[in-house]
DNA sequence: TCGGTACCAGACTAGTTGGTCTGGTTCCTA
DNA sequence: TAGGAACCAGACCAACTAGTCTGGTACCGA
């Protein structure tokens, strides 16, 4: 029998993770999570203080992957285009293309399971999800302002609520495709984002 | 003391919804829904069969009302005017004017709570929602399919995806209010919806 | 006036939940 | 090779939860 601690604590948050965005936070067990990540009440409490520090180790996690996955589509568009618009356009294309297979690994996010659970709200686990947020609204705001001056100098849009559209888009897909299971749906409104930003900076 | 049963049930509704989009689903207690609408136990389970029951009363209420906002916005877009592509601009100004006070009656949406708990979703509830989504899609693509042919002929846009944005919009923006508690967030997001609308249908 | 029905109150229960505790195993270091 | 630290197993517990049951009150038709 190994002894790799971490192996464990990574196979608990992989568990909990697909639980909590499967079932909600409140409706997912402690017990739940033990016996489906193979380990024990003993093991749990030992690399988790309580439930709700699992929801904050939970949330760290996914709001560094987001930020990862974030960078890394802004850099695959910097490397694609020069033109600012186009990488805007670049940028989208990115999650459009790659919309299948996220919503094959993950039918929902995370951010929503813990933000409708104003219990974890208030209890320091917003504050990353917030940290991430804002990262999309900079880096975004600052791409789109650029494009903007550029194809539409003088216009009067807020460029932090166009970042934010973005950020809205994906989190209202995930939730549109949970209706009703379709989970098409995060392509399509990709799709329509695109689209409506093209026109916007034709 | 009266005896007015319907009244004892709307209060019963009226704080459960309350406590389920402030809190989630999960999270709230059925002693919780009987203190705070001032009843009991047995009032309780004789409105209602079980707390699944009353889930499903809620959201059908919900569901009902939030139908009728949809036709009274499209009501007040088609009296403002007879232009196609006016009145999907008006119908989203309806909102936008409305959205501060929207969001002071309701700080989230019933169906984001509803939707990430997965035991509910497969019980029959997300039926109800399902048929409510629909409504907006069937209603707003209509609209949008005359704006488009008229100010964009040989257009490429998937309607019904671009009528899901709407609503799309609004939930993810409902989140977005969420993570901060800035409610401001919703009017910013509709007044960018209806910006990007503008511009493909300029 | 009487009996049935809708409505309501609150004690009670069986099952569940997060969390604790004791004991044991592996590993690292001195 | 001894002993401490990290890790894990699972019995156990106190608090809580949805739902039941018994008893009682207002109303209505006969």
């Amino acid at each position: 029998m190994p002894r790799d601690g971490t192996a464990t604590r990574q196979r608990i948050l992989d568990t909990a993770e697909r639980l909590v965005i499967e079932n909600g936070y409140a409706a997912t067990t402690v017990d739940q999570v033990i016996a489906e990540s193979r380990t024990s009440k003993g093991s749990f409490f030992h690399h988790f203080d309580s439930k709700l520090d699992l929801a904050r180790s939970l949330v760290a996690r996914y709001a560094a992957a987001d930020i990862a996955h974030l960078d890394d589509a802004v850099a695959r568009a910097r490397a694609a285009t020069d033109d600012p618009a186009e990488q805007v356009i670049a940028f989208v294309r990115v999650f459009e293309d790659d919309a299948d297979e996220l919503m094959s690994a993950q039918s929902s996010c995370l951010y929503v399971s813990i933000l409708t659970e104003r219990q974890l709200a208030d209890a320091g686990t917003s504050k990353q999800i917030v940290e991430a947020i804002t990262a999309w609204r900079t880096t975004l705001s600052t791409m789109l302002r650029a494009a903007l001056d550029q194809r539409r100098p003088g216009h009067d849009i807020d460029t932090d609520a166009l970042a934010d559209h973005v950020f809205v888009t994906f989190e209202g897909a995930f939730l549109l495709c949970r209706s009703t299971g379709d989970n098409g749906h995060m392509r399509a409104q990709l799709t329509v984002l695109r689209q409506l930003l093209e026109s916007l900076l034709a």
